[in-house]
RNA sequence: UGCCUAAUGGUGUAAUGGUAGCACUACAGAUUCUGGUUCUGUCUGUCUGGGUUCGAGUCCUGGUUAGGCAACCA
């Protein structure tokens, strides 16, 4: 059931691309991560943008890691990045690194030191922010700004030699110290780092390219032709487009025919980044979460991290819709968390199987009941045959929840009180309840009911209407399960736009731990799941009235844990 | 006193000069062996002044508001 969604913005702009012949009518995109983090919801978006354009009209996407800076950056999450990718089910063409072209990046910046395009300065970082003066006012020249080729040159090349200690000198582009644009203001595009080996390419280089001299760059090597980035790299574009001015056509690309006077030049465009309520979207924040063991970890259930959504038992598939439904476009705005459960629930609700578990048990008697119980059959998903059954002991005593029987009720509470209406258990016979006993303290301990023994569902007697259908299991063979209840990891919607420590806004209640009841079938509908690239495939569940769990990880074969991925709605108020 | 973006219900998006639609949320009703699901319905919107046009959310123009831009980060 194909929904007609009309085109986004950029893939207006691809079929025009298209239509109009640019590039030889080739689309290559490229999905650009910094190895100094794990992927997040917001990445998926770029993901979903620079893959699905490639998917969509038949071009290619390639990975590329952004690692021009050593201090930052680190293999585990190189490794990470892919995994994530693979596991939301895109496929690149290539894995390629900033770092590849290096050589050419330095090339590159000989030729512009050449062209009297480029000189090295030697003040202090200080110095240099002093001089690119304000949004409104302009910069002043820097006073190593109009050295001689030949001595840029040599200093260049002793930078690079590791003779210039770290920050002593920069390469600056030497393009407009009053553009409107700060980033004209003859920005960095070279600086030296000695301190940090680079993950790939050891201690090769002792100088590094900055991102405004290396992202376009980069694109234009590849061949990418639409360079697809966030809203904050707006005010880089003309810096962009200045770079590859300076060598279109004069330097070798993957690019067809860039010896023969080809039209191609990548482009940039830019679309809104993704925020979501009760969360922060910034790997900073993230990483200083996780560094103060504020959260178990990256991939703790309650971060927005794509490993973190998996544990919290979130579907590749539901993460895509999710991206499907908020769009693209250049507006920044917010979405409502809602909206990603409401999404989960979707794509959950017609395969999870379903399995009672009590939460805060409350012993249950059956008075008339005689003998020594029974196996009831249960559909998995009510009404949905072809999802299977599983076998359910039923006897005497069963525990309910405490919530499900109130001694004074009023009309609009349906469930258990004495003398009150009848109600179903589920999947099993319809009872009444007859009383109850409390402890010293004046706890309910016990509800006694009456069944009637024809009523059991499935029979013909069970054909009855209740108002209510209550869930239980049995006190003999139910297992404990330690269920993992999380929330919002923030307490106000946006975290970002308070005053003050973000980590003072964190959601006290965003985990709650809590010991239940279980019906037996969990324990043996259990199995050690398949590990495929590493993440272990998981089985959903939906426990009855509670929402949609998921088997963490943590789980062993005398515990089980599941993980909450998100409550049922709830439209009985009290 | 700069430059760049943007502005459609509570939220996110569509309408590409021709009936302002969709999804989420909220609310109401029906259905239901999950107070879930499903179904039906309701509420709420084009920032603003002027102009072009038979006709403007859309084009022009002047405002207003919001966000971004001054890392040896990406």
């Amino acid at each position: 059931m194909e929904e007609d969604k009309s085109l986004n913005f950029i893939e207006q702009i691809v079929e025009n691309d298209l239509q109009e012949g640019k590039n030889d009518r080739r689309i290559q995109t490229r999905f650009p991560p910094e190895p100094n983090g794990y992927l997040h919801i917001g990445h998926v978006k770029a993901i979903c943008m620079d893959f699905g354009i490639a998917e969509r009209y038949n071009g290619v996407c390639n990975l590329r890691f952004d690692d021009t800076n050593p201090v930052k950056e680190d293999t585990e999450y190189v490794d990470s990045i892919q995994q994530d990718i693979r596991w939301l089910g895109f496929h690149w063409g290539n894995v390629f690194y900033a770092s590849d072209y290096f050589d050419q990046l330095y090339d590159l910046a000989i030729r512009f030191i050449k062209e009297g395009k480029a000189y090295v300065d030697e003040q202090t970082a200080e110095q240099i922010a002093e001089q690119k003066g304000t949004p409104t006012e302009p910069g002043t020249p820097s006073p190593y700004r109009d050295r001689p080729v030949e001595e840029n040159l040599r200093l260049f090349e002793a930078m690079q030699r590791g003779e210039i200690e770290d920050g002593k000198m920069v390469l600056r582009a030497k393009i407009d110290m009053a553009n409107p644009n700060m980033h004209f203001r003859d920005p960095i595009i070279y600086r030296i780092i000695t301190t940090h080996p680079h993950h790939r390419t050891g201690r090769k280089w002792n100088v590094y390219p900055m991102y405004d001299f290396a992202h376009g760059q980069s694109d234009y090597f590849e061949g990418v032709t639409h360079s697809i980035c966030t809203l904050e790299f707006v005010v880089h574009r003309p810096l962009y487009d200045w770079f590859i001015d300076q060598f279109v056509g004069q330097v070798p690309s993957n690019a067809a025919d860039w010896k023969t006077g080809s039209d191609y030049r990548p482009r940039q465009y830019e679309f809104n980044r993704l925020n979501i309520t009760y969360t922060v979207m910034s790997k900073r924040k993230m990483l200083q979460l996780v560094k103060e063991g504020l959260v178990a970890g990256w991939d703790d259930p309650r971060m927005p991290t794509v490993c973190g959504l998996r544990r919290r038992g979130y579907t590749a598939e539901a993460i895509r819709e999710f991206i499907r439904k908020i769009g693209y476009t250049k507006v920044e705005g917010m979405i409502d968390l809602g909206l990603l459960e409401h999404t989960i629930r979707e794509s959950l609700k017609n395969t999870a199987p379903r399995i009672c578990a009590i939460f805060d048990p409350v012993r249950l008697v059956i008075t008339n009941y005689e003998g020594d119980g029974e196996t009831i059959v249960a559909e998995n998903i009510d009404g949905n045959p072809e999802l299977g059954t599983r076998q359910i002991p039923f006897a005497r005593e069963l525990y309910i929840e405490r919530g499900d029987f109130l001694e004074q009720a009023d009309k609009n509470f349906y469930r258990l009180s004495p003398g009150g209406r009848e109600v179903r258990l589920k999947n099993a016979y319809i009872i009444q309840a007859t009383g109850c006993e409390h402890d010293a303290d004046g706890n309910l301990t016990t509800v006694y009911a009456t069944y009637d023994p024809l009523s059991k569902s499935g029979t013909e007697g069970g054909n009855r209407k209740t108002k209510a259908t209550i869930n239980w299991v049995e006190c003999q063979s139910c297992v404990d399960v330690e269920a993992r209840l999380y929330d919002r990891l923030f307490a106000v919607e946006n975290p970002s736009a308070e005053e003050g420590d973000f980590r003072d806004l964190l959601n006290p209640d965003s985990l709650k731990v809590v010991t239940c009841k279980a019906e037996q079938s969990l324990r043996s509908e259990m199995h050690r799941p398949e590990v495929v690239d590493g993440i272990a495939q998981v089985n959903h569940y939906q426990l009855l009235k509670q929402g949609f769990f998921v088997i963490d990880p943590d789980t062993d074969d005398r515990h089980i844990v599941l993980n909450r991925t998100a409550s049922l709605k709830d439209n009985w108020q009290k």
